[in-house]
DNA sequence: ATGAAAGCGCTAACAA
DNA sequence: TTGTTAGCGCTTTCAT
């Protein structure tokens, strides 16, 4: 059996209260019983009892974390920036991994309810009614991380996915392509696809380029959609010498498909990618590639939801983090 | 305010422990009673405080991981196995990135201790006597998942990895080649490098090939590691014609190397990784790989540490996993 | 500075 | 079938 503070106060002659108290007020324990029950804590290796503690104090020192993906690398290296601000604010992490699935998603919300976490991260791209529904119902703060939602005005943090997206095709540009594609997110699923597909528009635009706006084709989140997305794309515009990719994981789906073709990387198709996944680095050739900060977008959605949590509000409800262009070997000059 | 059996006990005009036995045992309530409870129950939108019911129960439905590293494509792959069998069997998951750091995972284990996880998954290679001494001490029961523990009789869920890696040079072998290599784990620090290299040693003896013993270069975990590794082995040895690594990670720094020398995998070099982690089959070329059932060993580990929680023992002790080749395109005949 | 006692939300034994 | 009540382990008044 788990030893409780009765234990301990029996062993160190002395009542609940004052074990309590050297828990929590030691200053207000003389120093001969305080020494005691320091003793006693450490020879029975009492650890009070969470359960007991939360019924109190209505809190549980859990955060949760809803992700889409756990084997996306993209979530990966998330959850590494969040799980250390974590400790730094003496939380424990809870990771529900949703799959995509709606119902999945919001048993998770039920289970967070019940074991009362303190706040909620959602990662979970698009915040849909019922979910947010739910969430209110259970009053559980919580934070978006890379994603926002125009409808409900819950505190968020991602970077600009549309100046982002802007900057990679610019620098295509300005390697010279005058016929560049994308690979994106369908619309209707996701929350970035929208303002990357904008941003390569503008960009497209901007510099007088041709046409491009029908030269995109788009994937389902994994490496062989973009695989498949990228064979339809050059069949139906076999002139494009560049193809900005809205993940890094669509840019190796593209980039496999073009090496099945014989088709060279950077040689005759530059291609660049998106997020600067772990991976981006290692790929062949490495991917060019527009980097999110993505540990410091966990560390900072963990951190924002402490300020939510503890003051009930939020300094800046939207917060944008900066992207940065990561210039290695799949794209060249024209 | 959280509602609470009071709330809905008055709202539904009963008594508490009539709402606690429609949660419980529903049979044991009269139909009438019992709609109203659950209409209440609804309404209320009530969901029943985790704390107090742990209290009782002095169970917490939660089980705890222990992962090395969470952005290993590895663990990442597991997780997603535990966690289906988690929401199968009626647990939370609390999964916790060790970074390979032994203070951080032996807060991780005080922190389970204090919130009453039921059991502890650890999948953090060795299990030093200070771990085992202090999961003892909390008596929080503990399953192993690809690693096992020579000292301590844990139940363990892990492939056969002496005889994975003698497949893999096996492989090699039947292809034609002659002079092997190997880049594998520090044996210092892992568990599975021991064996692993066993297992090379055995195959090139059995098929009488000229003494490799010392074609081996140690690496540590990650990608970058592996690369100058093989700079290292290919320096003394540059007559090598196939590379056994002991992780597609290490495979993918090999062939990165290789890459930027202009040497050809396959053409020149063959390469065969291990695992099967979901990106070998996106890598370029794509790798030829002893597999791992890796979505299996994380699900079989939960449904492990459940029986052993329940029934306080485990039919199996050291339960082994089979391991398959899968041939890819990174290798290839003499 | 210290102890006794109430109560957090729930379950289960006991009465009725 | 139902309600009353005694804890589960802890914190926190309130006395002393």
């Amino acid at each position: 059996m788990k030893p409780t503070i009765h234990d301990v106060a029996r062993r160190a002659g002395v009542s609940i209260s004052t074990v309590s108290r050297v828990m929590n007020t030691p200053q207000m324990v003389g120093k001969s019983k305080r020494l005691r029950v320091l003793e006693a804590i450490e020879a029975l290796k009492y650890q009070p009892n969470a359960f007991a503690r939360g019924l109190i104090y209505k809190k549980s020192f859990t955060l949760g974390l809803l992700i889409p993906d756990i084997e996306s690398m993209y979530y990966a290296g998330m959850i590494r920036g969040m799980q250390d601000a974590c400790i730094k604010l003496g939380y424990s992490l809870m990771i529900c991994n949703t799959d995509r699935n709606k119902e999945r998603l919001l048993a998770y919300i039920d289970n967070f309810h019940e074991k009362q976490v303190d706040g909620i991260v959602f990662a979970s791209d698009a915040m849909l009614p019922e979910y947010y529904r739910k969430l209110t119902d259970c009053k559980i703060p919580t934070v978006l991380v890379s994603t926002h939602s125009e409808e409900y005005s819950l505190p968020c943090i991602e970077i600009d996915d549309e100046a982002a997206s802007y900057d990679a095709v610019k620098f295509l540009i300005g390697l010279g392509h005058r016929d560049i594609g994308m690979i994106g997110f369908r619309h209707d699923n996701s929350i970035s696809g929208p303002p990357r597909y904008a941003g390569f528009i503008r960009a497209i635009t901007e510099f007088g380029l041709p046409d491009n706006t029908s030269k995109v084709s788009y994937a389902n989140y994994r490496f062989n959609h973009a695989y498949a997305a990228t064979h339809d794309l050059l069949t139906s515009y076999p002139e494009l010498t560049a193809l900005f990719c809205v993940s890094d994981e669509f840019a190796m789906g593209a980039i496999s498909y073009l090496k099945d073709r014989n088709i060279l990387v950077p040689g005759q198709i530059s291609i660049i990618g998106f997020d600067n996944v772990r991976m981006a680095g290692m790929f062949i050739p490495k991917l060019t590639t527009v980097a999110q900060p993505i540990y410091q977008l966990g560390y900072r959605a963990a951190e924002k939801l402490h300020e939510l949590i503890t003051t009930g509000r939020v300094e800046i409800r939207r917060e944008i983090l900066e992207h940065q262009l990561m210039i290695r070997e799949s794209t060249r000059e024209r």
